[in-house]
DNA sequence: TATGAATGAGCGTTCATTCAT
DNA sequence: TATGAATGAACGCTCATTCAT
């Protein structure tokens, strides 16, 4: 968990400018770790190295500090992947669809991502406006690009003929809980031997299975013809 | 503290031996709505039609009435699961697997679940053996009920040749995830236009690809060699 | 702490006439340990082997029984100690000081007495007529008591001349003290390796010479006499 | 936990650096009145003119407050009890025991020490290391300052040979409980009439009667030559 | 008469929020 | 801006008291 962004951007003065950042930062691994609830805003100031007073310069409640740091974080992560895929080079389906999950799953496996799973869940009940942004922003985005990835390899005959927006809500929940269990390796036996690269691996291959044509059928052609 | 009051605590009261009963139902309610932290006594004995101190009666403090809400739900569910399946008669893997997905997604669509599926995302950091209990009794339980079913179907060839305790892991997520996204078709369009049907249609035919033996490969060949 | 009275006379059946007996007792040790606040019914209750709720039907309330078991007790101990006193044989006035005192110190030390005295001192600020009760039927008429012994060892030549009641003032707290004291060696080096008996005669023998008519005088005056 | 805010706890707030001493002033005013368990913390804040919250920036809860108070308090009253002694110049035993009586008086007489004794009979049982610490740092510092000043004047002759331990412990019975009938005139009519000053000299003289040499012999030759 | 389940007022304690410095 | 002492509303928990049985 970071404690503050100061601490990796020492180039920069610690200026008032950050003090939001270092406070959403703070906030975000408290909030992860206790709950809105249970997160106490002096807990919060001391891991931002501020007094808790201060936090009520740049934020009015507790609440809208929830709010600030759920949405700064979620926007802040798109931002991240789009920028990550942007810089991806032209490639085949397959290939884009290998490097999304990759990227994916590395956020996945980020603290950062365990604390904001958390909060959303146990939270946005309550904020519904998040919830709503959430949906949006998240969970609909990301279902549009792995959808337009899968549509390029359907016309390309990389995918088999399957309803690529189907297809597409197939492959998050997969990595999501397959990153939850490898969290928590301690808690669940199923991925307690198995390194992240297997288990990725084990998920990607599974996925391929299921929306490559027929693959098992050229592969068992290819091997007949071996024989 | 009991898993089932009738069992362990023939101290209780004297007519309403289903007080704790009661207790644990609105406090499931409660605290799936609010979460641990927010639920407050007074709401939960309101709901069960008693008045606060009531509570005390039957559990010491309000994390212990947390711990057997959890404990006691997770239980009664996994009993109802075996209950259902003992009834299954023999047939084929896919069949069975079928009605174990159906049974699972009525489940997972239940207003209990998504209250358990809540607080154990958002307090099981702070209760681990509440946590390790859910590993051990519900996903290695359910992981390893479907990997005996992938095995059948391995044997009878209804399946293709997979890791059965990998191609088990697949499943849960996607019906899981799916699940939550039919609870709150308002957020996510997704699903906001299909019914509960279509949903987990799409999931099963899915995940059924995945897992059968390139039937349409040997299928292919064969319907050429028809011709 | 004796648990109730109807385990040291079972030679009655037990009888519903004893039942506030066995309250009152079962409160005074109660009160005793804890004081008036931190006493519990139920502890009381289950001390005397009854229900919480059958103390109602012979206190009106928990302020009610604490008065009954003050009153009630300073009234046993009156009686039990006009019944011994009266049944003492006329004697030298030293005499019976010292029949009283020995009386009077097995009192102090007896648990009932502990009791009492902490709940006198600790409560009866709050219950003025209590306190009121106390002054009169204790202080005053154990005052009264030994000003009587005094008087007639004034008359008998016994004592030296002093005011009775002053000197009377004098006895209870010595007393008094060092049965506290004595009730907690543990706590008080003073009296740790000294008897009971020793104690008392250290106070006695302390009194006395307090009070005693110049014996040195006369026996310096037969001194002077022999020379 | 601080005895003296001032040496051991700089951490706290800025101005009003007495606001422990406040607080503890305050809290023995109510303890005292009302004993451990009925003293509200908001009373004793009010008390104290300050709210509730405030007391656990300075004392961690309540029974730690007590606590603090007693020890607060005892300490003081050792403090001020030796400097008094260490200003008194070098006189005979009798004027020094007579100054010292007179001072021990003048305490028992305050309402702090009213205050004090009713806790720590009330609530001492409950809180054994302060009854420890009670014994050792005032009873017993109390008797060996006055068995000191019995041996100088045994070895003066001032007073008659009597184990001067022993004598010691006769004292302070006596003034303690003299002092308490004084705080209840009301209560008590053995004082009612009388001032502080005859009481005390009441008992100075009886005391001194009993230790002093033969003193009455004395007196009696006198008487007699004045025949 | 006796029980003990049920009630709810009361209080200790926490902590978001304010504000004087 | 920044601080942290002060506030007081809120809530968990206890227990005297009631009452249906």
């Amino acid at each position: 968990m970071a404690i503050s962004s100061s601490s990796q951007e020492p180039r920069w003065r610690r200026l008032p400018e950050e003090r939001p950042q270092q406070i959403i930062d703070a906030a975000l691994t408290v909030f992860g770790e206790r709950g809105l609830a249970c997160a106490r805003l002096e807990d919060i100031a001391k891991l931002a190295g501020l007094s808790k007073g201060t936090i009520y310069l740049y934020f009015p409640n507790k609440e809208e500090l929830f709010r600030e740091v759920v949405r700064h974080t979620i926007v802040a992560q798109i931002e991240r992947a789009e920028r990550e895929l942007a810089a991806a080079s032209k490639q085949s389906a397959v290939a884009t669809l290998e490097q999304f999950v990759r990227g994916y799953w590395k956020f996945l496996r980020s603290s950062t991502f365990a604390a904001l799973f958390r909060l959303i869940h146990a939270e946005l009940g309550s904020f519904p406006d998040l919830a709503r942004f959430y949906g949006r922003e998240v969970v609909e985005r990301t279902l549009r690009l792995v959808t337009g990835i899968l549509e390029r390899g359907l016309e390309s005959g990389e995918f088999r003929d399957i309803d690529p927006a189907v297809a597409a809500r197939m492959l998050g929940p997969m990595l999501l809980m397959h990153a939850m269990w490898c969290n928590h390796r301690d808690l669940f036996k199923a991925t307690a031997n198995k390194t992240d690269e297997q288990v990725l691996d084990e998920v990607l291959d599974f996925y391929l299975h299921a929306i490559r044509p027929a693959p098992t059928a050229r592969k068992a052609r290819a091997n007949e013809r071996l024989k």
